[in-house]
DNA sequence: TTGAACACCCACATTGATGTGAAGGTCAAG
DNA sequence: CTTGACCTTCACATCAATGTGGGTGTTCAA
């Protein structure tokens, strides 16, 4: 498919796509005419991007996970370098501590959403009963 | 505290205190020769907005869930409008995707960890038989 | 065959989070 | 009283992610 397409699927933007593509997040093939070739996969990658640097990912780390992300894991055995291991260790860490900070506070949310529900409905109920 | 012992406590540089100030995150109080006086409940208010910055807030919505984030929750009672609640909500929301999002590619790099290691051990234990 | 819709590339603009440095005020210790 | 280590404000710089638009080529359908 061409940019348009992955692009109206995904919600994101033509530009956005190009910049993925400059950051060597996604390499689609290009046709005679220089139109650039998106295969279905695409569709998924770029969510899975899109959902990372909205998490607060930057690219350059993007690019490094992405290789270990797709389903049928085709790249395990080949050459990974120690530090190739090293820095996914490194940003498995990171992505936990995130993932820790992130859940403390929607649940934290969560708590205050609750107090002042309740709080509100029992003032609601007294109310009706005055 | 001043500034100089919050940021180093913190870890957050002097420029960026002023900047989460700017933004109204943070509201210390003046001496009288205008330096900026913390509290030391300050210490754990920036950690909080540094660790969610770091996930991707950006400061208008880190500045609607601070209120709700502090421990003796002082405020849940007072005037909090429906839009309030329904801002919370949606941050909520949004907060829960991005976890989900963090979690699989977290757990994704285990996956992707585990394989690697476990055939490279593997091929260790092979070579040194052979 | 022309016009609309799409693609290309390029370049400049913006926004948010930061860094850096200048010009100056405050204060404690030598 | 000066020096050094703080602090102040202000302004300009940077970096990454993203928007916008111009100028041009391609495709397709009327």
């Amino acid at each position: 498919m061409r940019i348009g397409e992955l692009a109206e699927r995904t919600g994101v933007s033509r530009r956005l796509l190009r910049y993925y593509e400059e950051q060597r997040l996604i390499t689609p093939a290009r046709a005679l005419n220089s139109y650039r070739e998106y295969k279905e996969s695409h569709v998924d990658i770029v969510l899975q991007i899109k959902g990372l640097l909205d998490a607060g990912l930057p690219t350059r780390i993007i690019q490094q996970l992405l290789p270990c992300l797709d389903k049928p894991q085709t790249i395990y055995v080949p050459n990974v370098t120690p530090e190739m291991i090293a820095t996914l260790q490194r940003e498995q860490v990171r992505l936990a501590e995130r993932i820790e900070c992130l859940t403390r506070n929607r649940d934290a949310i969560a708590d205050y959403l609750d107090t002042v529900l309740s709080v509100r409905s029992a003032n609601t109920e007294s109310m009706a009963t005055s």
